[in-house]
RNA sequence: GGAGGCGUGGUGUAGUGGUUAACACACCGGUCUGUCACACCGGAGAUCGCGGGUUCAAUUCCCGUCGCCUCCGCCA
């Protein structure tokens, strides 16, 4: 997986350097300086070899008389033995390089002697006896170290600054290998299949869906801005009108709001359009795309994922990106908690609401003060309360002890009844007794009930390891709403993008009770991180009309905004829908970093800077005059 | 916009209201023919992020500010 070597490029020497050097060297003819190999692929086999290596000094070991280099490159590092009784002229200039210099080395290969040998290098078996050497480049001592064996983390801006340094390491490398190689596999998956890989402006319109965009102004036409795109979405529509029936893009996508360790200004999406299909063909074919570009970077992910819901996910793991790695789903004690003589599950029931549980088995062990801090989480994620039962060898204890001994026999044992139900979760994966277990209930609106508890869920799995090591969960999160209800603009917005189709049957509710309209509408989730997610598109005049005026869009408005599409729509549109998902997300996975930043070869901070090429930065006002654009100092933050 | 954490030689960390800020790695000089995170001897290197305040005295306590990271808001 390092590698990926090839025959070595033919690459000519600047004379410059051959004369500048040739001082070094002994008298006699010019050695043939063209590589002849790569330093991590040389073996036992090649003993006896002349073979030419370029590469970077990673270490030297100096014994005197007998220098030790190790020399990298892509590919790996080989041990240059430098004796000065042989090459003494070699032997003199390797003294005194520098680590991370540049330099070519002509030299034999030749076994180790016995003994000598690391077995902890795939070249440890032989080493070069060098007999020319050639100083490329020197270097000045890096800022922070380089080599395999870099101890701690290195501070991320230094890292960043100097991202070229950074991407020398070993580890960093792979992740740009492993990038490679999973577009490389997607796209020959996506050609195989008939998609063409067709290119979208980058220079477009803004729309006012979605996340902010970042704006480009003209300068023919001062005072006018386009829009970098957040995502090709109505070109690949139109793209499918214009008959292409299946497209694919690996496109860069932009959104200005604020960064996460997971979300970049800039990042990539691997995006896909198809005609006449419907939503099980997307699915299909997304996910067998997944399968084989997941192969080709040594994952065999386990296949049919699964497929869940957005109510089921919602209402089972308080998430619409549910990490299925673990059990631990929510349990809805409905009637059974209306026995216990406790007023809020009285209230919340009564009001409409519900009583919600997390039954952890063994969490009996968690110390108040970890179920305290559990529950002050579930307050701030907008539950009224969070109160426990923990089962012990004595009894029951927590807040809903008391009124489990006060309530009748029947209740009581209604209520227990549901707990075990709920210990066992929706695949009867834990059964078991309720003792030494914990119930975590929250009572009030369902939702609000299954997010407090879908967060905690999360912890718990965090505090106990409830994540079996090396497991992988993909699921299919489908038949998400078509609208949410926009508290601040007290209206419907489209969950998706207005061109989502929504499910047949529901049509009639689209202007009468919008919130219980589905729609054609899924994403992807791999143990817990939403990697994308797509939609079959509306085709179908009339329904797009009912749609922008569920979601308040005037005719006019719409004209203004799409008008475009509409218009293209007018002239033979085929049933098509599609998916985007996010390369980045994918390989951050795949590589097991712990940010987005660790897999993109030149990331920004999470203020949105790049500390390597100071991006971004003011202009010369000269740049601006053309533009009719003034800088006001002091203008408030967005 | 909000919350939290961090900021000490080149790097990673330790530490303290008081005289000389400690350690490891890296760096520089030296010894060494079998190392591979070489070993050993010696050396240099820090206005403790910046500004202000409290104090006889601040790297340490307080306030502000900047930068980095994480999370919420925002974002598909």
């Amino acid at each position: 997986m390092a590698g990926l070597p090839g025959e070595p490029l033919p690459l000519a020497r600047p004379r410059e350097v051959e004369a500048e050097t040739s001082a070094a060297r002994a008298g006699g003819p010019a050695p043939d300086w063209q590589r002849s190999d790569f330093c991590g692929t040389l073996r036992a086999a090649d003993e006896g070899k002349v073979v030419v290596l370029d590469g970077w000094v990673q270490r030297i070991r100096d014994h005197g008389q007998l220098v030790f280099l190790d020399l990298r490159d892509r590919t790996g590092v080989v041990q240059v033995t430098c004796d000065a009784s042989r090459t003494p002229e070699v032997h003199a200039v390797v003294r005194d390089l520098k680590p991370e210099s540049v330099v070519a080395v002509r030299g034999r290969v030749r076994r180790r002697a016995p003994g000598a040998e690391n077995p902890r290098m795939a070249t440890g078996e032989i080493e070069v006896e060098p007999e020319r050497l050639l100083v490329l480049a020197a270097a000045k001592t890096p800022p922070f170290p380089i080599g395999a064996h870099a101890p701690g983390e290195v501070d991320e801006r230094l890292r960043l600054r100097h991202r070229y340094l950074d991407l020398r390491r070993p580890e960093m490398f792979a992740h740009l290998v492993l990038r490679h190689r999973f577009v490389k596999a997607a796209r020959d998956f996506f050609d195989a299949r008939g998609f063409l890989e067709i290119e979208t402006p980058m220079l477009t319109r803004s729309t006012p869906e979605g996340a902010r965009d970042f704006l480009v102004p003209s300068r023919l036409e001062p005072g006018s801005f386009y829009a970098l795109p957040q995502s090709p979405q109505l070109f690949k529509q139109l793209l499918m009108v214009a008959g292409v029936e299946r497209y694919v893009q690996f496109v860069r996508c932009f959104r200005d709001e604020d960064l996460r360790a997971d979300r970049q200004p800039e990042h990539t999406q691997i995006d896909v359009e198809m005609s006449f299909v419907t939503q099980e063909d997307v699915l299909a074919t997304m996910e067998a795309m997944m399968i084989h570009a997941l192969g080709a970077v040594g994952r065999r992910p386990p296949g049919p994922f699964r497929r869940m819901s957005y109510r089921e996910a919602i209402d089972r793991y308080g998430s619409d990106k549910p990490d299925l790695r673990f059990g631990l789903a929510i349990a809805d004690l409905g009637p059974a908690a209306a026995g216990l003589p406790f007023p809020p599950f009285a209230k919340a029931l009564g009001e409409g609401g519900s009583v919600r549980a997390l039954v952890v088995p063994g969490g009996a062990r968690l110390s108040r003060r970890e179920i305290e801090g559990l529950a002050e989480e579930a307050r701030e994620r907008g539950a009224s309360g969070l109160v426990w039962l923990a089962g012990g060898p004595d009894g029951w204890r927590g807040p809903l002890a008391r009124p489990l001994a006060e309530a009748g026999d029947d209740a009581a044992a209604r209520f227990l009844a549901a707990l075990r139900e709920g210990l066992a979760g929706p695949d009867g994966e834990a059964a078991g007794g309720l003792e030494g277990s914990l119930a975590l209930l929250v009572a009030g609106p369902a939702e609000a009930a299954s997010a407090a508890l879908g967060h905690i869920r999360l912890r718990l799995a965090e505090r106990l390891s409830l994540v079996p090591d090396g497991r992988d969960a993909f699921v299919w999160v489908t038949d998400f709403p078509m609208f949410e209800w926009n508290e601040e603009e007290s209206r419907w917005d489209a969950k998706h993008h207005p061109f989502t189709a929504p499910h047949e049957e529901d049509l009639d509710a689209l202007l009468t009770d919008p919130g219980r309209v589905r729609a054609h509408a899924y994403d992807l989730v791999w143990n817990g991180v939403e990697l994308g997610s797509g939609s079959l598109r509306i085709h179908r005049r009339d329904v797009q009309e009912r749609v922008f005026r569920a979601i308040g869009l005037g005719d006019e408005e719409a004209r203004e905004k799409f008008g475009f599409l509409l218009e293209a729509f007018e002239y033979g549109v085929p049933p098509h829908g599609g998916m985007a998902l996010g390369l980045d997300r994918i390989a951050m996975l795949v590589a097991g970093a712990a940010t987005i930043r660790e897999v993109i070869a030149f990331p920004k901070s999470a203020s949105g800077a790049d500390p390597l090429t100071g991006a971004p930065a003011a202009v010369d006002p000269s740049q601006l005059l053309p533009l009719g654009i003034e800088v006001r100092r002091g203008a408030p933050k967005a």
